[in-house]
DNA sequence: TAGATTGTTAATCGATTAACAATC
DNA sequence: TAGATTGTTAATCGATTAACAATC
């Protein structure tokens, strides 16, 4: 496999990848209120990027514009998400029914998405037999047979830290490449397996040093 | 106001600020095992950071460790948490008692760390007068009036998309200094506002685009 | 003291931006 | 055609890393 030309091929920094999705939600907008064309310099405008990042960033997977007309929503929407792999469907399971797996479970835009959960476990067996957004809740004993008769591309893990560990494990180990991990734990994935934390009490720190860093200065 | 050095006093990098709470996390699970001293290099290697980098961040807000020890778990996790702010508590109020809401405000650790949630409110008239989390949801026609009388540090929106851009302007007109937003929107508060952002969705865009870029390497 | 490890400086690396030729 | 805007290259900026004097 050989690149075509300098960036196409080239190694996606985080950067660009962080803002990939804010590109298709934005674009997703454009075209929902029918938009046509779109610049560079208009796109950076609203989303807060410059027009030459924007332009960078699309130029790794290939030359979605137009000279002197910018941009087809329609169009570069499309490519976006085929780059993001949103044109086709993945199956998910979820481990932990608590309050945040329910929210997770019960988020409309995921499935929209082609993301559709179809299994739940939890530890608590009081929860067997329940249905949460139309799903069976299993107890998590049941996670190892299930993974060795169904396709799994992403787990997301809504359990408790202490669980969280050999829950990961236990994935790996059956296959599983794509794990989203709400726990504030650190979890070690060989390199093959794709893992996304998203942990809300960072975002909450985060926003609490911002907080008392804006008043010393000024 | 004055640099005491070249570090101490300039601006933080977004990259640090980001790894702060990283710290903080892993010191205090250091801090429960009871391990006293800890180096650079051996948290370097535990969250996958280098031992450099790490010394580094801590650089910009002052002198921590000691030479030929490292850095005592118990007084670095105490700053640690004084830069972010976690010495003293905050009041919050969270906008949207849907299934995401629900799980925000029952999240225990929040409180734990002195962000306490004392007021929620929904656009739904049927949930007026029910409880979350020990909290009274009031009627988000209350709002205003909620925040000339009382004190906000943060807002927490969880509300619906289409919701979302009128309530962060009735939280800034109102003097609410941090908003932490989950709705798929973007928002555009004065500089003097701290946002944060948590887009569920982008995460998982993330996660897939991770996920097919893999299998086109190797 | 000798060994270890910090805090910081200088070197390196990578990402963003500015500029512009290509061209729709 | 003239005007506009792309894709890309070169210049700039900033962040990470390596190295080391200071020193516990």
């Amino acid at each position: 496999m050989t690149a075509r030309n300098t960036k196409k091929g080239s190694e996606i920094p985080q950067g660009v990848i962080a803002r990939l999705p804010l590109y298709h939600r934005h674009l997703s907008e454009l075209a929902d209120r029918d938009v046509q064309r779109v610049s560079s310099a208009q796109l950076g405008q609203e989303i807060g990027l410059t027009a030459a990042q924007i332009r960078s960033d699309f130029s790794y997977f290939g030359s979605f514009g137009q000279q002197g007309y910018g941009y087809r929503v329609q169009e570069l929407l499309q490519q976006v998400s085929i780059i993001l792999g949103l044109e086709k469907d993945y199956h998910l399971i979820l481990i932990g029914a608590g309050n945040l797996g329910k929210a997770i479970a019960s988020y409309a835009n995921f499935r929209k998405r082609g993301f559709i959960i179809e299994a739940i476990f939890d530890a608590n067996p009081l929860l067997e037999g329940n249905y949460l957004a139309a799903c069976l809740i299993q107890p998590v004993d049941k996670l190892e047979a299930y993974l060795d008769s169904h396709t799994v591309d992403i787990a997301i893990i809504t359990a408790p830290s202490e669980a969280t560990p050999k829950i990961c494990r236990c994935l790996v180990h059956h296959g599983v490449r794509g794990i989203w991990n709400f726990s504030p734990v650190h979890l070690d994935v060989p390199d093959h397996v794709v893992l996304e934390h998203t942990h809300l009490t960072d975002s909450l720190l985060r926003l609490s040093f911002r907080l008392n860093q804006q008043r010393s200065d000024s």
